[in-house]
DNA sequence: GTGGTCTAGACCACA
DNA sequence: GTGGTCTAGACCACC
């Protein structure tokens, strides 16, 4: 597995890796019962400290996607879908509207976007039947 | 002009003045050589600090959202389309891809976020329109 | 607001400010909008790590207990009656469980058990009702 | 006996066979002078440590609930009511209140609490009269 | 070996 | 002033 940080950014280290995780999971690169590094293999192969790689562990099992088995390891947890609450809902599409003001603010034309986000499906399907 | 603040957000108050003057000016609530408040009309209508405020005019005039004339206030600036830098196209691609995976974490289907984006674009042409 | 820490406890310290701080919003000692001690004043008020109150307030705000208001500190949130998930529903009956069977063991009756609650029960309305 | 162990849960796996053991022998699933299965049995049956099942032999072993007969092998004790101390006492008793006050933020009212109360000792002792 | 917790101390953005 | 993040390094329970 690799993940790959930016340490200048302003995104959190954790977070970064977290947004990783997900997207790998996403894209069928992470299957489930997959293994993660353990955190220290981890931290050391992205040269941060152990801490920051367990505190997005730690989120990710907390939202599900992966599962730590006691002196065993982090596993790839079983895929399952979640019902969205409204609130989390609008907070999506709050993101979504803020990127598209964005964009338009930068000359990006909907039909651009619209693009993008048939990429980005493919990309997710593509990997996922590699891997089935 | 009505800014609404939530103290709760974990956007930072500045950032969420720039978002919806942003948003207004996109939708046509705000339109070019409108006079937005002072910092200090703004900062005791929505009782945060004027620092804030002023943090937020600051950031929106070296956007060229706004620009201020000394003496007479702060107005909306003429609607430019910037050039997007390549950097910024991979921003906000990235930024999208992001939301389509928590998307399909919260069980989300592209179909239902493609009806958000009709949704918000026409919100913004319709805006657009009643004003011009 | 004061936090006693068992350092010798198995339980996290915290684990231990998380259920203090709740034990003190459901008997009234601590009230909606009520500001907590910043996490340097309560690190250092029972030496201990500012990084551990930090974790304590965080997880705190996940359960929607607290709110942290950006730059001006962490206070109590509104009460809000959730609707326990079957999960937790399980979880916690298999918590009763637990203990009824460590009572058995420790010849504790269950009328005892009973005693017990009420008294629990009588001290949260009490403390609630001295504050209203 | 059938032991059934969840991998996944963060209750440690030792602890899981001890809680499971005492609960049948509550519920006279178990009764004394029963044979135990032996250490390599249980754990290649539930596919675990060997370690893992002798180390929550010995502690069912300290607590005097189970003996082992050099050579013979491991049998479930006379029940004996221990007398709590004082700080037994206590610890129940505030284990009981975290589950209240757990319970209170999950909406579930003290009526069904005690619902649940009646529910566990029903069990117990139907079964046990099954039994005997 | 694994992850979980904690300390000590630092820097940063926000208000 | 506030909380959020990160580093460096330690100890522990569990398997």
């Amino acid at each position: 597995m690799i993940v790959r940080i930016d340490p200048k950014s302003n995104i959190p280290l954790y977070e970064q890796i977290i947004q990783q995780v997900k997207e790998m999971c996403v894209k069928g690169i992470l299957k489930p019962d997959d293994k993660l590094p353990s955190v220290r293999e981890l931290s050391s192969s992205i040269v941060i400290n152990p801490n920051t790689v367990s505190k997005a562990y730690q989120e990710l099992e907390r939202q599900g996607v992966i599962v730590t088995l006691r002196g065993k390891g982090t596993f790839v947890a079983e895929h399952q879908i979640q019902e969205a609450t409204e609130k989390q809902v609008i907070a999506m599409k709050k993101e979504l509207e803020k990127i598209i003001i964005e964009c338009k603010y930068l000359g990006i034309t909907i039909d651009e976007m619209n693009k993008w986000v048939q990429e980005i499906y493919r990309e997710m399907r593509e990997q996922a039947d590699d891997r089935s």
